[in-house]
DNA sequence: TCAAAAGATACATCAATAATGCACTTTATA
DNA sequence: TATAAAGTGCATTATTGATGTATCTTTTGA
């Protein structure tokens, strides 16, 4: 039970944008190669996130010679509850068809979960990408050192 | 995003157990075969979890000839969250550490994440297995009909 | 006292899928 | 028109959950 690294970082590539966009640069654009030198990632799994973002309108994704991506919205107004239900998929918690349950006509407990589910991203909804954002400068910071040694910075 | 299979089973035997006892034989002994009869499952991985419900002291197992096993404690004595939390297992639903994330020192993302998780729990919380049971008369009726034909039953 | 029936345990294998890698295409622009 | 970027599809690897096989231990009734 927990999220796909698919999902956090593209948590993460947000957090990134919302951060440089809140600094001396806000009309700057990212690229995937900075971010993957930032957060020691695979370049090609990046490549699919920030895809998927762009397709969800939530960043401006832009192809060629200078091109990258930005926040698409305000951070306030990227909800994480979106996000997270996109990246990570709808689907139920429990799966009562495969194998398929005898119980499930009588049974109580795909709807218990499902409720639970529910409360969780009615957390979730109650925060914005801002709220991600609240130690802006230190991580602007953070992001500024590590994109600055991308050899180094490493850990299990 | 999905409680494990495990975990599932697991639920599935303690609902089949509280119907049981339910019922005219409320000190009959229900055997691993049979719960495999009944929900058409491995014989070797309900073997694991019945054996971590014992361990749990969720259930009493019992050796040997005309062994088996039982409910521990009444079903409203059984809560759910605490079995979802055993079998499941009770790790962060996001990894900070695989790979390390440098946002870490300045990253709210996991303390919202797990509120929203610790609120999944509590909802859990409110509800036993005697919730489970609420339509008894029809899960005795369905556990009775799947047993007595073992080899039918089957679905994607 | 022994055979059979049950759970306990350890190890091996299979399957699903997430994660990652590679190659190539398309687009923008200097 | 070369180059730097994202887009796309397919292949491979890694993780881990799910399942299988074998054997051990315990209990009890014949």
């Amino acid at each position: 039970m927990q999220l796909k690294k698919y999902t956090d970082y593209g948590l993460r590539i947000l957090m990134y944008l919302g951060s440089v966009q809140n600094s001396e640069l806000p009309d700057k654009r990212a690229t995937i190669k900075e971010i993957c030198e930032t957060f020691k990632l695979s370049a090609n799994h990046v490549n699919k996130v920030v895809h998927h973002l762009g397709r969800l309108k939530l960043i401006e994704t832009r192809r060629g010679k200078h091109g990258g991506f930005l926040l698409a919205k305000a951070p306030d107004e990227i909800r994480l509850d979106y996000v997270i239900r996109e990246l990570e998929g709808d689907e139920a918690w429990i799966d009562c068809h495969n194998p398929y349950c005898v119980a499930l006509p009588a049974c109580e407990l795909n709807s218990i979960v499902g409720r639970g589910k529910e409360l969780f991203y009615e957390h979730l909804s109650r925060y914005t990408l801002k709220d991600l954002l609240k130690n802006s400068a230190q991580l602007q910071q953070i992001f500024l050192t590590a994109g600055q040694s991308p050899a180094l910075n490493r850990s299990a």
